[in-house]
DNA sequence: ACAAGAAGATGATGATCATCATCCAAATTG
DNA sequence: CAATTTGGATGATGATCATCATCTTCTTGT
């Protein structure tokens, strides 16, 4: 049956939303397009009414992923950044982000993925990054130099998180995630 | 037609080292057992009589692709392996690296794969990272020191080829090379 | 109010795949 | 050398999936 213009709008948010978490929690590949319409709460029949393909979706996906975290660091000036960059990162680096995949960083639980995909997701995954890098540099001061360290900080996060996620040895992924808060603030 | 006992042998390596080129290359997921079978030059059928499924052969797969990299960074010593992990580092933090898929790092390549797939796969990539860590921290004396130094590296360099990769803008890429080359040296 | 159109449901379609059953020929074994 | 294995080939099988066609029911522009 026909919805609203606004129902409409909302199924199709709804979409994006719980596809974004399917997507990160069990990768692209292994979630069907029904799979995401039926957590949605449709039958997978409306989807191409949506979208026109699922690396659209995964596109749309990835951009409300990187959407949805950037209030958390992203700051107009840099001692605002600063601060919101520190929490952000003492939540980033921490057990609850390794066991939430769901809602986690996409750069450590989605870009494989995305390098894989078509040009359509590669370029909404890097047009992200590059955003976020630009937003993390704020919090860094201003020049080549900003940009640097912020990419300094972005290395260690992600990397962090993938290698203690790869890891089954609960003490050792303690173990990764406190070196990884010490190494951010020795470089500073 | 049947083989002879080291002519299977070998076709079980060629299967095994083929999987590992291919799985990284694209993923397992895209990766199909026909697909590995005929690049390692047979038809999809025999290969039941070598692996018990495609995960067994995935982990064995992992397995491999760690014992490949081993010779390039353990040393016995602490002056040896400070050397090699140099020679490492330099070639891991390359441009090369992250053209090169088919035969880079697991991590940087595999890892959200091998966290998604089933116990016997997680296991193997676990184990081999845990090895891989032991390895690293020969070159950076003794202690738990020398094991969080170990990590302190390894994240930055998986982290830093993840994010490479991600990103699209060649200048960038080459800027997180540079920039994980210095944050390696900075913290030593 | 009515005609046109669109959201979403139901139900194909064609492809791909992991795994299994069989068969064949060469290699072991005794 | 005969009997028996076994590596590998050929060819199902059953499942899953992306995508499309069609139908129904409601919204909306007129």
């Amino acid at each position: 049956m026909r919805k609203s213009k606004e129902a409409a709008a909302e199924s199709r948010a709804r979409i994006v939303a719980t596809a974004a978490r399917l997507f990160r929690a069990h990768g692209p590949q292994a979630v069907s397009v029904a799979d995401v319409m039926e957590a949605a709460g449709m039958t997978h029949g409306g989807f191409y009414k949506h979208f026109a393909s699922k690396d659209a979706l995964l596109a749309e996906a990835i951009t409300a992923m990187f959407e949805e975290k950037r209030p958390m660091f992203a700051r107009p000036t840099a001692a605002e950044a600063e601060v919101a960059l520190a929490d952000y990162a003492a939540e980033y680096l921490s057990m609850g982000h390794i066991g939430n995949l769901e809602a986690g960083c996409p750069i450590a639980g989605l870009s494989l993925d995305a390098q894989r995909a078509g040009p359509e997701v590669r370029r909404s995954f890097a047009g992200a990054i590059e955003g976020m890098v630009a937003d993390i540099a704020v919090a860094k001061g201003t020049g080549p130099e900003a940009r640097s360290a912020a990419l300094r900080d972005m290395m260690i996060m992600v990397g962090a998180i993938v290698l203690a996620r790869s890891v089954e040895d609960r003490a050792l992924q303690e173990r990764i995630i406190e070196t990884a808060r010490e190494a951010r603030s020795d470089i500073g």
